[in-house]
DNA sequence: ACACAAACGCAATCGTCTGTGCGTTAAGCT
DNA sequence: AGCTTAACGCACAGACGATTGCGTTTGTGT
């Protein structure tokens, strides 16, 4: 057979919809949550026709997941304030203010109501998230201050904001915020 | 008018549709996870019309939200070992257990899976299963012991399972298992 | 500028979910 | 035991999501 190579071709048109259709899916979240994101209701709102969104992806799962990783991949800074104890503090009340934005409570939301059966995706994911992280915990070497894991402070930050948010509806106060930070620093070395 | 008072009849049919109905969810959930849920399959699996579930419950979140209250009614024994710290470290093991029961583990998905505008009733929720745990932290303060308050041992023990479960996907080991049982118990007043 | 084919739009179709009218069954009350 | 009607089963139909074939547009390499 003759050279079969796919010639890719991401850029102007393919681009557009892309962002339209994401744009689309962010709005739809946003106004009627995870239930009124169908692949219609996408296609009508960003102006892309149907077909055109079932062939790039297939289903309304993987379209979410490429919304998901998409939006969490963009730039969350980096804390960098001369001590980790206050780098941390402010990665927490950032995290409690992301939850109170509608999308992005709505993505974290729908990032954990798709099925349990891609750990893989889940775990890259994360390890991306912790090496964003890293530079904050280096400094903090750096200056001698002996910091725990980067993944165990992700885990005593978010894990609690997570389980009010989504779980027990118990309000999160500037108070508890505080108590968390004091908790991650606290912990010994799993 | 006359008297339109509606006499309900909830025994003896209507039971057995009703306890048809929630094991063919339980048993869906199992093997296909949260999507595998609609009113026909119900039907199919329980023998049960699908006409009838359609009016009972109307929608497949008020099914699955009947099928999720009631399956955590179910009395899970208060540990009572004689020592607090062994009480809570029986709790969370018992806890990790339950994630990795396939049927506890797609309830508590389905269950912060559905749209979170039902805060009053996860407090409610929550709030009872506090209670059932308060004899343990009693037996504690007879004891002498100070014991922190329910929630926040609760807290300390569940969201940190829930998010290695459903978030990161990180293993759970008996090693983590203590030192949750720890931080748990350290935690001061909130 | 030209040619190739990736990506898209359109129309039509199939399958499943959702909902309604009506007759039948059986729970609860006297 | 008999009566009332809540709860159920059945047939049917409307709505929506999921897919496919085919012609058109438009990136991309030459």
């Amino acid at each position: 057979m003759a050279s079969n190579k796919i010639v890719r071709r991401p850029g102007g048109r393919t681009a557009r919809t892309r962002a339209a259709v994401h744009q689309a899916v962010e709005l739809l979240l946003i106004e009627g949550g995870l239930a009124s994101v169908t692949i219609p209701a996408v296609a009508a709102r960003s102006g892309v026709h149907h077909t055109s969104i079932y062939r790039r992806w297939g289903t309304v799962q993987n379209l979410l997941l490429d919304v998901i990783l998409t939006s969490l991949i963009r730039v969350v800074p980096t804390p960098d304030t001369g001590s980790l104890r206050e780098d941390v503090r402010q990665f927490a009340r950032e995290a409690a203010h992301a939850f109170q934005d509608p999308l992005r409570a709505a993505l974290a939301q729908a990032f954990f109501a798709l099925p349990a059966d891609d750990s893989a995706s889940r775990r890259r994911y994360w390890a991306r998230r912790y090496e964003t992280l890293r530079p904050m915990f280096d400094r903090a070497e750096g200056r001698g201050e002996n910091p725990p894991a980067p993944e165990d402070v992700v885990e005593h930050i978010l894990a609690p904001l997570y389980f009010r948010r989504f779980v027990t509806a118990r309000p999160v106060t500037n108070r508890f915020l505080d108590a968390l930070v004091n908790d991650a620093l606290r912990s010994s070395a799993r």
